[in-house]
DNA sequence: GGGGATATACTCAGTTCTGATTAATCAACG
DNA sequence: CGTTGATTAATCAGAACTGAGTATATCCCC
């Protein structure tokens, strides 16, 4: 839903007011790895999350600088923070895996290029666990919890990706290394 | 990325042209479990294929019921198939958990609450679980892979939940149990 | 001291997605 | 044989999202 979207902003305004570029900032910098957020998308959420009366916006104006608006979180998005949070927390909405519509129609390929193809899936998986790891030791324990959860859903597609492929290998063994 | 909704698409108009509603039948019928697709946006999306020539449609009028359009993949259509099918097994594109946005604010909660939502969430994923069981034994053969995938995933989910649940109750032992 | 890169700060037109609605046909019940 | 409820089939206004663009200030090197 795009109300963890809504969660998220409230989060970061109720710990300190901000306006749109530092929050932009913040999240480029902090939380690239877990949420996937355009600026103008920020922009966006930030002009809503105003309309519905969840956050209040004041202009500075300086010299003829581009305005900039301070966002602060009201009264009404302290409560709505804290519905959205219940709800995030009490609550799993199973993920959508793209990976799952290819597979749907991978065994109308031939079996050589679908190894290959999976092989370098593998690769793309492994080398994403590599920057986790790296990230598992260099970010603040804050994010530990979020970093072990990426860890176990990565290591759970690797798993599925060995099985598809030793599947396919079961099913028609042409070829059967590819890498190693 | 929206790439694979004309995957799916494409590779269902492959097997057999359809008009819309016969292909939203489909979907609903057949892959309510991998796939998140309203009625609306397969409309638009065969649009949007059609105008990008990846599919041609037919329309047909009967009497003065509201039309309805065949839509057939055309020979650009299949040869993007076979790109959006290699490009989807070759890549990993991590997905985005919601989940994520609720723990990076858990900690500011009270630690009974936090522990009767995120024990709430346990169940839900379990309940979840439960339905892929079923769902596990009861489809055909071909969709066995996906579902494996999604059980890996869920199974994942429950790790993590636990951790949390175990974390949260050795920051702060407040009433330690809330169920059983 | 000029000019090219970088940082600050947002806008906007265009694309994508969705909930609500429309509209005809059909089955079936009293 | 009328009306009501399901089925077939799709539209559309509006919400959500994004890439490309605008505009000023500031830093720094030659």
């Amino acid at each position: 839903m795009t109300n963890d979207r809504h969660l998220l902003l409230l989060g970061l305004l109720r710990a300190q007011e901000m306006h749109g570029y530092q929050l932009n900032e913040f999240i480029d910098q902090q939380m690239d790895f877990c949420v996937d957020l355009k600026r103008s998308t920020a922009y966006y959420l930030l002009d809503k999350l105003c309309r519905d009366g969840y956050v209040a916006e004041e202009v500075e104006r300086e010299g003829n600088r581009p305005e900039r608006r301070v966002y602060r979180i009201t009264p009404a998005g302290e409560v709505h923070f804290q519905d959205l949070l219940r709800q995030n927390l009490a609550t799993y909405v199973p993920p959508v895996y793209a990976e799952d519509i290819g597979v749907i129609f991978e065994h109308q390929m031939a079996a050589d290029e679908s190894l290959r193809l999976l092989n370098a899936r593998r690769e793309a998986i492994q080398s994403y666990r590599a920057r986790l790891e790296v990230l598992h030791v260099n970010l603040p324990p804050s994010h530990t919890a979020v970093i072990e959860h990426h860890l176990l859903h990565v290591d759970a597609e690797i798993v599925w990706v060995d099985r598809l492929i030793a599947a396919r290998l079961k099913r028609s063994p042409t070829t059967p290394a590819l890498h190693e």
